[in-house]
DNA sequence: CGCTATTTTGAGATGGCTCAAGCTATGTGG
DNA sequence: CCACATAGCTTGAGCCATCTCAAAATAGCG
C-alpha cells in the first residue's frame, strides 16, 4: 500500500530525521516509505485504544499524541507525549501483544503505520533497523526507570518541575519570554502525569507564578525560567547551608 | 575465550532455556556459549556500579541478583530480582551508555558474559537474537509502564501487595503450608522496592500475619495466602457494600 | 451571551512519614 | 558454650504533605 495514492514523493523529508530508520540510504528509506501507510487523526481521536490487539507501528508525522494508561478502576495515567519523528505503538507490536496503552491525538495528527509483519520483513532485510529499535527501546527503559525512581523517592512539587521540564525539552517553542509548551495541557494532564491530583498542580503553578518561574493559562504554560526548575528539580540548595 | 577453560561442556542445560537464545539450534547456541565468559561473584559483591561504563551484558545461571537504582540524594530504590535465566546489563549494552543501575549478589552467583562487540556481531549473524532481545525489551518496558501506573495510583498496602506476589512468581519455592521467597528480603528492600519505608512495609506484614496471608521472619517471607494477597492488589472487594 | 470545561481556593481529614525507643534473632569472639 | 554485639524488626506518638470535597471564579466556545 503505498503512502498516499497517487504520491511518489521522497521519503527524506519525512523519515531522515527518524530515529528507528537512521543508517539507511535514500532509496532504502523510499522503500521503507512505500511500505507504510499514512493515517490522519483528528484532534482527540484515537490511533487505538489500551487492549487492542496490536497490529500497527506507527511514526508520528504531524500534530501530537498522548500515550495514556488506564488502572483498572479508572485512573488515568499520562505516560509520554509523541512528538513527529518519534515511534509508538512499538512495544506492543514488538512483544506481539495487545497495546498496553492508548493513544489519543491531542492535536490533529498523522503517522505512517506498518504493520507487525511488514515491519518484521523490513528488519530482516535491514538489520539497522533492528538496531536502531533496540536502541530506542533501550533508552525507553533507562527513562522510564529513571521516573520510577523519581516518583518512589521525590516529593510532588520536585516531579511536577521534572515533568515540565521534560515536556519543554520535547515539546517547548522557544517564544518572547520563555518556553511554551507546544500543546493544549491542563493540570488534570500534568497531575496524571506525576501521580498527583489537579488541586495540588494547581497550587504549585500559582506558587510558581509568583515566584516568576512560569506564567500558567488555561491548558498553557510558559516557562519563564527553565533554569529556576531545574533548580527545583534537583534540588540544588538555593540557600548555603545545611547540605543535609 | 572459553566460557570456562577446560570445558567443552554441552551449552544446552545452561542456554536452552534462556529467552534470548529461543530459536537457535543446539550448534548455535554452543556457539554462543563459546563466546561468553563465566563470571562468578561473592553473596553482597556487584557485577557493575551504576554509572560505570557499560561493557558485558550477562545471562545469570545460579544465584540471586537485584538491580538497584540510586538517587542523586543517595536514597536506593530496588528495580528488579534476577533469577537465573533471565538478563541483566543488557540495556545498558545496547544503548552504548553506562550501566543505569547497580546489580548486586545477593547470593553466590554466576552469570556469562558477552561484552558489547561480541553480542553485536552474534546479533547479526542470528537475527533471532536480536528478535528475541526486541521482544524482551518490549516486555520490560511494558511491565515498567504498569508499575508506574501502580505507583502513581495505587495506596501503599496494595503496592506491596503487588511486589511480593511478582516476587513470589519470580523467586517463588513451593512449600509445606505456602509459598517462600527464595532469597534474603529485608522489610527495607520491600520498601525500597514500592517508594515506601521499611516501617510501614512492618507494619503491613505484622497485619497481613495477623490475617494469616504470610508468616515473616527475619529476612525471610512466606506466602500463606496468595490469593489473599492477590484480592489485595487488585481491590476485589471482600465485603458486601461500599463499591466506593 | 449563556454554557461548560477548567481552574482556583478554602477547610478539613488522613495516610504515611519521621523520629525515638525498645526488642530479638543471629552470629561471633572470648 | 556463653555473653555480647549487631543487624534487622517492632511499636508508639506526633506531624505534615497531600488528598478530598465543596464551592466559587474564570475563560473560551458555540
Amino acid at each position: 500500500m503505498a503512502a498516499s495514492e497517487s504520491n511518489q514523493s521522497n521519503a527524506s523529508p519525512l523519515l531522515e530525521s527518524v530515529s528507528l530508520f537512521q543508517g539507511l540510504t535514500p532509496a532504502e528509506r523510499q522503500e521503507i516509505y512505500q511500505a507504510a501507510h499514512l493515517r490522519a487523526v483528528e484532534k482527540g481521536e484515537l490511533f487505538f485504544v489500551q487492549g487492542e490487539e496490536a497490529h500497527t507501528l506507527y511514526v508520528l508525522t504531524r500534530g501530537r499524541v498522548r500515550l495514556n494508561q488506564l488502572s483498572p478502576e479508572g485512573e488515568q495515567v499520562l505516560l509520554r507525549v509523541i512528538v513527529p519523528g518519534q515511534l509508538f505503538g512499538g512495544v506492543a507490536v514488538l512483544s506481539g501483544t495487545t497495546y498496553p496503552v492508548a493513544a489519543e491525538a491531542v492535536a490533529a495528527s498523522e503517522a505512517l503505520g506498518w504493520d507487525g509483519e511488514t515491519m518484521a520483513r523490513l528488519m530482516e532485510r535491514y538489520p539497522t533497523i533492528a538496531r536502531n529499535a533496540l536502541r530506542l527501546l533501550a533508552e525507553r527503559i533507562q527513562e522510564l526507570q529513571e521516573r520510577y525512581r523519581e516518583l518512589a523517592t521525590e516529593r510532588v512539587e520536585r516531579r511536577v518541575a521534572s515533568a515540565v521540564l521534560r515536556l519543554a525539552r520535547q515539546t517547548g517553542r522557544k517564544v518572547e519570554g520563555g518556553v511554551l509548551i507546544d500543546f493544549p495541557l491542563s493540570r488534570e494532564d500534568l497531575a496524571a502525569m506525576t501521580g498527583t491530583t489537579l488541586y495540588t498542580v494547581s497550587r504549585i503553578l500559582k506558587r510558581w507564578e509568583k515566584q516568576g518561574l512560569v506564567e500558567a493559562g488555561r491548558q498553557r504554560l510558559l516557562i519563564r525560567s527553565p533554569h529556576g526548575l531545574v533548580v527545583l528539580a534537583e534540588d540544588l540548595p538555593p540557600a548555603m547551608d545545611a547540605p543535609r
